[in-house]
DNA sequence: AAGAATATGTAGATCGGTCTATTTTAAGAG
DNA sequence: CTCTTAAAATAGACCGATCTACATATTCTT
């Protein structure tokens, strides 16, 4: 049966994305991702035949679609581009708080890790990074903005979240976050 | 003699510094520290007797405070906070080019790894971010901004220079910092 | 019965950390 | 100024633990 296997197969993605995102690729140990996974390491090099690497791709590529998805579910109910990266950087912080800051961006600690020597991964998480930054730009031209300024604009919001998000972790605290928050409308009502 | 022992606990920091920033703190090995300090193991433990925590505790410090007197010696010869924000990412980005993305922010990667299962480390980490802010507070109240103001707007700025550092390192270009570099004067001209 | 999936065992390398010598340096005594 | 001596610093072997990866069975599932 292919489901019990894509369920452990499943089970060990997650649990390598939650490792990941709490202490980054060298920090996250198979051993800790198998054991939070419940399954043993032939299952592991049965699914992800090339190991670590592999399994940590698409970790990170299932954690950024996940956000690509955020943004388009939040930008349903949002009124303008500046209402959605309020949105974003709400949950992003409840979700930051609820985890006890063991939560943040799931792609920025491995990217900023592997961005010089692991050509395969840099390329997941620019893709992730470039994969958000066009659903912004989008939402902002749909908004009305000039389409050839809404790329370097998106460029900003996202930089503006990805760096509180930092912040929030590294101070555990939301106040960056909030503060971030402020500076967005100002950022776009220009 | 001091002076040679001290060399070498400042070859041990700078190696520390450099590969920590490269690869963060769970991927720095003290097997590579000692190689790159050229120091043998007793040395490293007979300068830093509570070990790789405390090697790592000051390369962050020495790391941060590089930082602080890199913007007060930015602030000097720039005739607005903006373009000290503007000539920060500037030196950074030409730093973070010149390494081939092996440098970035020098503090962000650890905090990452660290915000929520280190707490020694997590504090300095908070404590660089914290004195940066503080220093582009305190020119934002020196050009005239509300001083009830400028904190909130500092969190702001460092959260953009932080996020452009994410994303240039994520996507090796230095095309975000040049985009974030023009939201800069949008910030700080309303 | 066949293949997918699971379950361990283990190899070889590397991890952080400790230990014992040995060398180098600085300071005190004469 | 020289000799002595204790501390500082260097040197590297070594420890148990952990790492990724692989090998070999065994158990499911159709």
């Amino acid at each position: 049966m292919a489901i019990k296997g894509e369920q452990t197969r499943t089970r060990l993605i997650n649990a390598a994305r939650t490792l990941v995102e709490e202490r980054g690729y060298f920090g996250a140990g198979l051993n800790e991702v198998t054991e939070a996974g419940k399954a043993p390491r032939g299952s592991l090099y049965h699914h992800f035949p090339r190991g670590k690497d592999q399994l940590i791709a698409e970790a990170l590529a299932v954690s950024g679609q996940e956000i690509t998805e955020l943004i388009a579910t939040l930008s349903e109910g949002a009124p303008s581009t500046g209402a959605l990266v309020e949105a974003v950087l709400d949950a992003l912080a409840d979700r930051m708080e609820q985890a006890g800051y063991a939560k943040g961006c799931p792609i920025a600690t491995v990217a900023l890790e592997v961005a010089a020597t692991n050509d395969a991964l840099q390329r997941i998480c620019a893709d992730a990074y470039g994969d958000w930054q066009r659903a912004l730009a989008d939402r902002l031209v749909a908004d009305g903005h000039a389409p050839d300024r809404a790329e370097g604009l998106a460029c900003s919001l996202l930089a503006l979240v990805e760096g509180a998000l930092v912040l929030a972790r590294a101070q555990r605290s939301r106040i960056p976050i909030d503060r971030v928050r402020e500076s967005v409308r100002v950022l776009l009502e220009v």
